[in-house]
DNA sequence: CTTGTAGTTGAAAATGTCTTTCATTTATCA
DNA sequence: TGATAAATGAAAGACATTTTCAACTACAAG
C-alpha cells in the first residue's frame, strides 16, 4: 500500500482537519521522497516555498501525522533525541549509521514466534516492537 | 556473571576513580534492585539518605557505569527521551508497558543470521541492535 | 458569495532532559 | 599530614519538543 499526497489529504478531510498550506507543504515534501527527514529539516525545505511557516506547525504537523499512523519514526542511535520521520510504506525496520547518520531500511524480520513465546510468559499483551541494528557503513568505514 | 556493589567498588578504584560518598548512594540504589531507575528516580532516592546529592552528579556517575559498560539503557516505549538504567547482566532486551512503564527483560533473541544477511547486502559492519517490545501488562489490562 | 465557527497558526515562553563551566571541596596515596 | 588530581554542587547552557494564547482561516451551512 502506497500512501499519496492526495490520498493522505482526503483522509485527513475525512478525519475532520483542515487542509492548510502548512500542512500542504509538510505533506508535499514527506511525500515527494523516500528519505528521512528530521522535523527540522522539514522544516527547512518548507521554508523555501513558504517563508512563514512555523517549526511548531512542522511539529505539529508531524504529530497529527504519526497519531494516523502515516508516518514512523527512527531513534538515531538508539540514544540521540533527534529523531526522523518518514512517509510509511510496509511493516519494516531500520539500520542506522552512527557515523553519518544514514538509514537503511530492510523488511525482514521474523519476531512473530518470540512475541508470541513472551506474551503467554509475561501475560503481556504486545502490540508493537523496535527493532534496530546500529553499525557503521561502507563509506563511513572507508574513512 | 553478578556485579556487586562492593565488587563495582573495587572495579573503580582499580580504574582509577574515586569512590565518594555520592557514587556510593547511587551504587546502592542500583546494586540493591534489579528494577529499572531514571536518573530522576534515582536522584530522589539518593537524596533520602544523602539530602546534597545534587541530580548532576547522579548523571555523571550513571554516564560514567555505563561507559564502564555496568549499565545498559532502556527507551521507554521508543520514543520517550527519559531513559531507564539497571544493573546489567547478560545480552538481553525488554519489554515495556507504554501503560505504566514496567520493564520485563528477555534474553533469547535470535538475530546473529538477520544481521549477517544485512551486513553482506549493505556493507554495514553491524556492531549492535536494539530490540524492544511494547505493549500492556496483565495489571494495565486488568484497568 | 457571505458568514460563523471550530480548527489552525506563529511567536514566545515553558518544559524536560541532559551537559558544561567553574570555583570549591575531598578521596587517596606518597 | 599534605599534595594533588579528581569530584562536587549550583547555575547557566544546550537542545528538542510542547504549551499557551491571541489572531487568523478553511470550509460548510445558509
Amino acid at each position: 500500500m502506497k500512501y499519496t499526497n492526495r490520498r493522505i489529504a482526503s483522509l485527513l478531510r475525512q478525519k475532520g482537519f483542515k487542509l492548510t498550506p502548512q500542512r500542504r507543504a509538510v505533506l508535499d515534501i514527506i511525500c515527494s521522497s523516500t528519505e528521512h527527514f528530521t522535523p527540522v529539516q522539514i522544516y527547512e525545505r518548507a521554508r523555501q516555498e513558504h517563508p512563514d511557516v512555523g517549526l511548531v506547525t512542522v511539529y505539529r504537523t508531524l504529530n497529527m501525522l504519526a497519531a494516523l499512523g502515516l508516518l514512523c519514526q527512527v531513534h538515531m542511535d538508539g540514544r540521540k533525541r533527534s529523531y526522523v520521520m518518514r512517509r510509511p510504506a510496509e511493516h519494516h525496520h531500520h539500520l542506522v549509521c552512527s557515523q553519518c547518520g544514514t538509514v537503511v531500511d530492510f523488511a525482514s524480520c521474523d519476531l512473530g514466534e518470540l512475541e508470541e513465546k513472551l506474551s503467554r510468559q509475561t501475560g503481556f499483551e504486545i502490540n508493537g516492537h523496535l527493532l534496530e541494528f546500529s553499525g557503521c557503513c561502507q563509506e563511513c568505514k572507508q574513512k
